[in-house]
DNA sequence: AAAAAAC
């Protein structure tokens, strides 16, 4: 088990942000000016948080310095986790504050500071995330979930069931943007496994009226897989609330009720998947009369010509049109540059936006190699020999490959050779998807070989190496790799500043060029290891990342 | 000719 290690996160600068404007059109994002008030940095950060799909991990954290306490927490998870609880704290030195406060002066965004600052506390390079705001509404960093407004019920839930103790870097920072009015839509992009679930379920447990027994806030998710989750976490963390909440997917195929037509939703938060959700309000089963929230988990996605565009907009615009000021929110680790300027045009003007520079955004946490593969078999023979001989006490293991058929190959190479793994994509049916997700979150099996179906958003804390048995490409340029992708695979390792392991298998020069422009594109370098056909090396490997 | 979603 790696280490626990624990992230912590956050920021703690209460950064004011002042307002910049602009008008995101134009502006892409760069943010303009932002200024930094930085109240009091204080202290250290102590992440905890969330649960989240992704997001970068802050990694160690050091709690020497706590202030205050509250006495409601319980135990003190570090960013995000949820789960788990192995968890120690590194510590990091609660640096002196004045070389902070030295480094804050300098700042020109706000939320540069935050990371500068947490930079010293804890994770070396930490991310930067830029933010915009519009208009002149102000807002401030929240260094503690009191500073939310929360009701008592959810701040229990934070507590008690999710085992947070104050909010990691990007739910300091767009929380009070969610929950500010007015209401502006946002524009977020976090670090994978920082916890961005917990910043939209907090975001829709408190802006729901527990008066009104109508569907209030609605986020829809890629996956039939990411919305259970997501709705796991909002169950878990509105415990208390008394808020009603349900899961719109499609239904089981089970032979019985097909026939028997589902019934209309009356929860207050519903979380599905765009077919599903579509279908429901043409149907009138789903009223958007009433709704206050719209979230788009894993945003770039479901709004990109080759993702589900067409379904988010017309949700979107349906529920716009008889609903104005419903605010949007969206989320995702990544935004290229093109889905970035379309996003920016279908939100409304004066939206808020947060984004992090693609160049810090691999989280240093996870250390990622390539490995040179003569063939097919020869990749088959280092799963085999080193990631399942050698990866049994490291946690668990994600192996991604690129098509159903792929993977159904591997799974039957790996089971011939008598190897216990399992195998999920698209093509299987509902149930056995379910039953393949719940055997590994509770640890029954060890390896899993996925289609890109859980590339995005898929929490198990347990998962410390992720293998690129195929390269994620571009379908429409195979020479190109789907950097989106790339990212997204990798951090299902490292989650919340966990450590972890990425090993990509290279079989052909084209696979060498992928990887080149995956360095290029990220600012990495990621080192080979030298031969595949050496146990030694691949021990080098592991030890240098920290599981071994 | 893919991944997923779903009619």
């Amino acid at each position: 088990m790696a280490d626990a290690t624990e992230p912590t996160a956050s920021a703690d600068t209460e950064s004011k942000t002042p307002a910049s404007v602009v008008e995101s059109t134009e502006l892409e994002n760069k943010p303009q000016t932002a200024e930094i008030t930085s109240t009091s940095m204080v202290d250290a950060a102590e992440p905890t948080a969330s649960v989240e799909t992704e997001s970068k991990p802050p990694a160690s954290a050091a709690e020497s310095t706590e202030p205050e306490n509250k006495s409601q927490t319980v135990e003190i998870k570090r960013w995000a986790d949820v789960v788990d609880d192995e968890e120690q704290p590194s510590g990091t030195a609660s640096s002196s504050e004045d070389k902070i406060a030295e480094e804050l002066k300098v700042d020109k965004l706000t939320i540069d500071d935050a990371q500068k600052i947490n930079k010293f506390l804890d994770d070396p390079e930490d991310s930067r995330i830029q933010a915009v705001t519009s208009g002149d509404t102000p807002y401030t960093s929240a260094s503690t979930f009191e500073d939310l407004n929360l009701s008592p019920e959810l701040l229990k839930g934070l507590y008690v069931e999710m085992k947070f103790q104050k909010p990691s870097k990007i739910q300091a920072i767009s929380l009070p943007m969610i929950l500010t009015p007015p209401y502006k839509d946002l524009i977020a992009q976090a670090h994978n496994g920082s916890g961005k679930t917990t910043c939209f379920v907090l975001g829709m447990l408190s802006r729901v009226d527990p008066n009104v027994k109508r569907p209030q806030a609605l986020c829809i998710c890629p996956t039939r897989e990411l919305s259970i989750q997501n709705l796991e976490v909002l169950q878990k963390m509105g415990k208390y609330t008394g808020i009603s909440s349900e899961c719109a997917v499609p239904m089981e195929s089970g032979n019985s009720d097909r026939s028997r037509s589902r019934p209309p939703i009356f929860a207050q938060v519903v979380i599905g998947t765009p077919g599903t959700i579509k279908r429901l309000m043409s149907q009138k089963k789903l009223s958007v009369i009433d709704m206050k929230v719209l979230v788009f988990d894993e945003a770039d996605h479901m709004l990109a010509k080759d993702g589900f565009q067409d379904d988010s907009l017309r949700i979107m615009k349906d529920i716009e049109r008889l609903n104005a000021r419903c605010q949007i929110l969206l989320f995702s680790a990544t935004f290229d540059e093109t889905v970035k300027n379309f996003v920016s045009r279908i939100v409304k003007k004066d939206h808020n936006q947060l984004f992090v520079k693609k160049e810090e955004l691999s989280l240093d946490s996870v250390k990622q190699y390539k490995v040179y593969c003569p063939d097919e078999m020869v990749k088959i023979l280092v799963i085999k020999d080193r990631i399942l001989e050698l990866g049994e006490n490291l946690g668990q293991t994600i192996i991604f490959v690129n098509t159903k058929r792929s993977a159904g190959m591997l799974h039957k190479a790996l089971v011939d050779l008598g190897y216990e793994v399992t195998t999920i994509h698209g093509a299987l049916t509902h149930e056995d998807r379910d039953k393949i997700v719940k055997e590994f979150k509770d640890g029954l099996t060890q390896v899993l070989i996925s289609t890109d179906l859980l590339a995005r958003g898929f929490d198990q804390q347990q998962v410390n190496l992720v293998i690129n048995y195929d390269l994620p490409v571009k379908y429409e340029t195979p020479s190109e790799p789907h950097y989106e992708v790339y990212l997204h695979r990798i951090g299902r390792a490292g989650r919340f500043g966990r450590k972890g392991a990425v090993f990509n298998f290279v079989m052909s020069e084209r696979d060498a060029m992928i990887m080149e422009k995956i360095d290029k594109y990220f600012g990495t370098q990621v080192k080979a290891v030298p031969s595949w056909n050496s146990e030694e090396d691949f021990k080098i490997a592991l030890k240098e990342a920290g599981l071994l």
